[in-house]
DNA sequence: TAGATGATTAACAAAATTGTCAAACAAAAA
DNA sequence: TTTTTGTTTGACAATTTTGTTAATCATCTA
C-alpha cells in the first residue's frame, strides 16, 4: 500500500494518546503501544523516530484539543455566570477524555519549567489565567460572587471542577459506582458549584 | 561499625520517601536514590533486597503516617464543624509533606484493585469513608450543612482541600508565588471553605 | 592481638528497552 | 511485466537498570 494511504500512523498515535492520557500509562513502552495498536513494534520508530518524539507529539495534540475548546469559551461574550456554567459543562464532557493530562503536568512540572518550547507553553498559560483573573475581578467588584479575591474564586472553581475528575478512579472505587453513575453524580454538581460560587 | 548502629538504612528510607512522595519521582532508580542519599548503590539492595521492596515499604510508611493523624481526628468527639476545621488544618500542615502520595494512588489505581494486601487497604479505606458519610448524613438531617447529600458534601470538602495541594506546583507557577506566599494563600482558604460547606 | 560480625565496595550477569538496518512485501506507475 | 515507492518485519547492537557475589574494611569482643 504505497502513496500514504496507510492508517497505521494515525492508529499508533491514537493508541498512544489513549494509553498515555486516558489510562495514565505514561511509561508505556514501544512494545506495549504496538501491542495495543496491534502492529509491529518497529513501526513506532518508523513513523515517529523515537518514543520520546511520539510522546511529545501526542502531548501537544491532546493539549491543543482541550485548549481549543476552552479557548473558544473564554472568548465568548456572555454573562459571567453563564460562562462559568459552560466551562463546567465543557470539563464534564470533554476533559473527561484525558483525565491524566493534568496529572502528567504535575509530575513533570520541574521539566516543564526548563526547555524553550515548554517555557513558551508556560507563558501562554500564565497569560490566559491572568486575563481570566481580570475578568473575575471586575465581576467581584460588582458584588455578584462570594469569593474574597479573584485567585480564591479561581482556586475554588478549578478545585470543584477538577478534583472529582482527577480522582475519578479512586472515588468510583470508594463509592462503588460505575461510569454511568459517577457521571450522573458529576452532572448533579453543576448547579451545586454555581450556587457555591455566586451569591 | 558493626552491631546495627548504622544510620544508613534509615537514611536510604528517608531519602527514597522524599524522592518518591515529596518530589514525585516515582521512577527514581536505585542509583538516583543512592546518589541522593550519598551512599553506594549496592546498599539499597543490601538493606532492602530490591527496589520494589523498598518502594512498598516506604509507601506503607508514608500512608500510615498520614492515616494515623487523620484517624485520630476521626475518632474525636467534637462538634462536627470543628472537626472539619481540624481536618482542613491537618491537611494544610501534614499532608503537605507528601503531595505526591495521592497522585501515585491514582496512577496505580488499577494495580491497587488487584493484590490481596492492596485489597485489604482498599477495604479499610472504604469502611472509613462509609463511616464518615454516615456522620455527615446525621449532620445533614440537622440542617446545618449546605450539600444535598453526604457524598456531595464529601466531594466538595475533599475537592476544596485537596486540589490546591495536588496542583500546588502548577498554581505556584501560574500565580508566580513562592512557598511561603502559597501556604499563606491556602491558610486564607480555611474559613472560606467552612463558609461554603455550612449554613 | 585475633577472630567475628556487620557495613561497604567493585565487578559481574541478567533482563528490559530502545533504535537501526537490511531484507521482504504489496501495490501503483512505467 | 518490470520498476518504483512506501510499508512491514526480524535480527542485531547499544544502553539502562537491576540484583548477586566475593572481596575488603572497620569495629567490637573474647
Amino acid at each position: 500500500m504505497p502513496i500514504r494511504d496507510s492508517q497505521t500512523e494515525e492508529l499508533i498515535k491514537a493508541t498512544a494518546k489513549r494509553l498515555f492520557f486516558s489510562e495514565g500509562k505514561f511509561r508505556a513502552t514501544t512494545q506495549e503501544i504496538a501491542d495495543a495498536a496491534g502492529v509491529n513494534r518497529t513501526l513506532v520508530n518508523y513513523y515517529f523516530r523515537s518514543r520520546d518524539h511520539l510522546f511529545e507529539l501526542v502531548l501537544k495534540d491532546a493539549r491543543q484539543q482541550i485548549e481549543e475548546r476552552m479557548g473558544r469559551l473564554f472568548e465568548m461574550d456572555l454573562p459571567f455566570r453563564e460562562k462559568i456554567g459552560l466551562m463546567i459543562d465543557e470539563l464534564l464532557e470533554s476533559v473527561f477524555d484525558y483525565p491524566f493530562m493534568d496529572i502528567y503536568t504535575i509530575t513533570s512540572i520541574k521539566d516543564v519549567s526548563e526547555g524553550s518550547e515548554k517555557q513558551a507553553h508556560n507563558k501562554e498559560m500564565r497569560e490566559k489565567i491572568s486575563h481570566f483573573l481580570k475578568e473575575v475581578e471586575k465581576e467581584r467588584k460588582k458584588g455578584t460572587i462570594r469569593a474574597s479575591s479573584a485567585i480564591h474564586f479561581f482556586l475554588t472553581l478549578t478545585s470543584l471542577m477538577g478534583h472529582p475528575i482527577t480522582f475519578r478512579g479512586m472515588y468510583q472505587l470508594a463509592f462503588d459506582q460505575n461510569d454511568k453513575q459517577y457521571k450522573k453524580l458529576l452532572k448533579e454538581r453543576r448547579e451545586l458549584i454555581l450556587e457555591m460560587l455566586f451569591k
